[in-house]
DNA sequence: CGGGCAGTTGACCCCGCTCAAGCGCGGTGG
DNA sequence: CCACCGCGCTTGAGCGGGGTCAACTGCCCG
């Protein structure tokens, strides 16, 4: 982690949340002010599961992934965080330690907000104490959501439904081929399944002629038939 | 749903939930004047998924289901919510439909503060933004468990968790016995798995003196060993 | 008395996990 | 520069957890 020597202005950040749209020009100066700012590299950890997080992060540049570990140590993705995205908020405001661990898996500048200030803004700016709380509920029906896929979708269903969401969410390269680029490994801790399984069922998909693969780049070829077999039809 | 004709003073609601300690004696009198409520038999359906929500609820008596219905028609269900607790108020907020149907499974009383009333509190009163801003934030947390719960366990495992889980929120009668009282297929779909498998691995922990069975009530008798088989030793 | 639903048990079998072996590639050190 | 190592990926074999289907029971209620 080194600390960036120009740092994002949050006034004119073009990455800017939603969340903060609510803040004054001051509060915006002061927040400004009171804010750090840091790079990543690929593989570091900015906080780990079950220790205290330093306060809420924005993400200016990169990809987070935020996994929980299971019992035999194996990493359970539960979501990802990207450009303008804010995190650490539920450890900060519940009062909870950390319940994931965020790890960069892209290259990032990453703002942190200390804890007391974001508490304070939350207290002082109504309209942004919604926005959070928009936020952590629709975090909320997403995590529902997949209670649900996980215990009755299977396998297959599940890859091709976290295929479809990896490309709204990161979208295409120039060359069609999905901006994320993760491991399979790491595939299957977003699925829930072995790697062995989503490497199986990745070459099945591309027999059919659903997807295309080159190393770790996947590009999407029939998006209908990939929801067709999300829903299991 | 019968309309209550002795409404639950809100002022001295014995089972006022910690977000209404932060209201003032005022605020606390215009809820009482514009709430509702009503009493519901089991099995009434309070609102369902992908309706639109009345308001935010407040449990004075009784039991309630949150569930999503998957593909197959099958319940996954995601909480309950007792006595004391208010529920609705992600979709309230977010300003989404209802991610879950919520269902009465034991005779309730429960008490509506419209959705614009609501909103309204958690503009004006920063310390009840907060803590229901802590609410959601705990709820998501326990998602998030849940997921990698689902993800990595197997049925033995989750089924003993999930009993541990109602114990400590339900608590047992004089007799000892849960408080709160699952259909088969209900505890299935908790655990997320087949009526049959749930029966199967109840019949097994009463095998090994773990719980003892009498109809639809469960007595848990070696809480260790629970705990033990659900941290999957 | 009969219908229906919750619960139970057995039989069967398939999805998906585990284990093992082999491959390709990039980095490192001699 | 090459050899080696290790990691990520791939494929095959095998098997067991748990889902499905079917049949039966007991109980409640009309």
């Amino acid at each position: 982690m080194t600390i960036k020597n120009e740092i994002p202005n949050c006034e004119y950040c073009f990455v800017k949340n939603d969340i903060f749209r609510h803040l004054t020009k001051d509060e915006t100066d002061v927040l400004a002010y009171v804010k750090n700012c840091n790079t990543y590299k690929k593989g570091e950890t900015i906080y780990s599961e079950n220790n205290r997080v330093a306060g809420v992060y924005c993400i200016n540049e990169g990809i987070v992934k935020h996994y929980k570990t299971g019992t035999e140590g194996k990493e359970q993705i539960i979501r990802f965080s990207k450009k303008g995205d804010i995190f650490g908020f539920r450890s900060i405001i519940s009062g909870d330690l950390a319940c994931t661990t965020a790890k960069v898996i892209e290259e990032s500048t990453i703002c942190i907000i200390p804890a007391t200030h974001f508490i304070k803004l939350i207290k002082d700016n109504s309209g942004f104490a919604m926005s959070v709380m928009k936020l952590s509920c629709k975090e909320l029906g997403f995590a529902n959501k997949y209670i649900l896929d996980i215990a009755q979708k299977n396998v297959r269903e599940r890859l091709a439904e976290i295929l479809l969401l990896l490309h709204t969410n990161f979208g295409v390269n120039p060359n069609n081929y999905l901006k994320i680029s993760l491991t399979r490994e790491e595939l299957a801790g977003i699925v829930g399944t072995a790697t062995e399984s989503v490497i199986r069922l990745l070459s099945e998909f591309k027999k059919d002629k659903l997807i295309e693969l080159d190393k770790r780049q996947i590009k999407l070829l029939d998006i209908t038939k990939l929801k067709r077999i999300s829903e299991s039809y």
